[in-house]
DNA sequence: GCAATCAGGACCCAACCGGTCCCGATTGTC
DNA sequence: GACAATCGGGACCGGTTGGGTCCTGATTGC
């Protein structure tokens, strides 16, 4: 299965969270999204830095800092999210970008070969928004031809 | 990024191998196909065996033995590999299955929001086959609307 | 001046994965 | 009929990675 580090699903829960609590105040602090979000503080707080590198959320420092959205989730792909907890997206096959090092270089037939792939799934996660996911709905583009046996389930 | 087996990789250098040694006699050895790829020997014997699982080849026994593929590369979506070597196709996220584990599940509000995002990376996966990685070439479907910032090298 | 909050990094531990090995089952060949 | 080649399945181990915690410093409102 494609591994999805467990902090991008505390990104998109910090996130939902922040979008709900706009208009409780200008910031929400990283301690006040963990209580309400279940989530040990020291991992929101990592979460959050991610997030505001990736400039996705505002940080605001000393006494009533905190933090607020740039954008409503609606204009947030996924994919941003992904990218800013996980680094760029990419199956990374070989990994350790040592590409000399891959002694089956030359013989190698599939070398680079992941890119259609990568591009695919790029694409794919561009057109899903954290909006989407909070109403667990599909952009009607993909609606149709998945193979999906059960249907998710309703909000 | 998305951590995708290294074994996966491998399963498609195998499958290509595979691919063109057809005629070169009916079966390939497994430690045949690792010498032509430089795939260590072991390895190359349990990439095969899951793809044998998974009815990606078919495999004779004894003296004479080996695998051979069941379909011609251009009807393997790259879907189908991922899904026979690292299992179903599923951006993890509360990894252990354990749903009643998980603590916040009160309060997460994205439980279970992963699915339209599952649902469109296999769609991707599903169009893409074997022969696209081959020629490194992608179905025009997915040639458009890709924010690529260079395009993938030239067979 | 003080307290609250973010920023950044160091650190540890458990889980997972790649890779190897072994033994049993099957089957063509001499 | 014995032998050799090959697959099938499982056990095992070491390295790497990522989740999670903690500490110290910088910033800012009260």
């Amino acid at each position: 299965m494609l591994r999805l580090s467990k902090l991008t699903d505390y990104a998109v829960v910090v996130l939902v969270r922040l979008a709900r609590a706009e208009g409780a105040g200008p910031m929400q602090t990283s301690p006040g999204i963990a209580a309400a979000s279940g989530i040990p503080e020291p991992t929101v707080a990592k979460v959050l830095k991610l997030l505001a590198g990736a400039g996705l959320v505002v940080s605001q420092r000393g006494a009533r800092g905190g933090y607020r959205l740039t954008r409503p989730l609606a204009a947030v792909p996924v994919a941003e999210v992904i990218a800013a907890i996980d680094g760029p997206i990419a199956l990374a096959a070989c990994v350790d970008g040592a590409e000399g090092a891959c002694s089956t270089e030359t013989l190698c037939p599939v070398r680079g070969r992941w890119d259609p792939v990568n591009a695919a799934i790029e694409t794919a996660l561009h057109a899903i928004s954290l909006a989407d996911m909070e109403q667990a709905s599909i952009p009607p583009a993909f609606r149709v031809p998945v193979p999906a046996p059960s249907p998710w389930p309703a909000v």
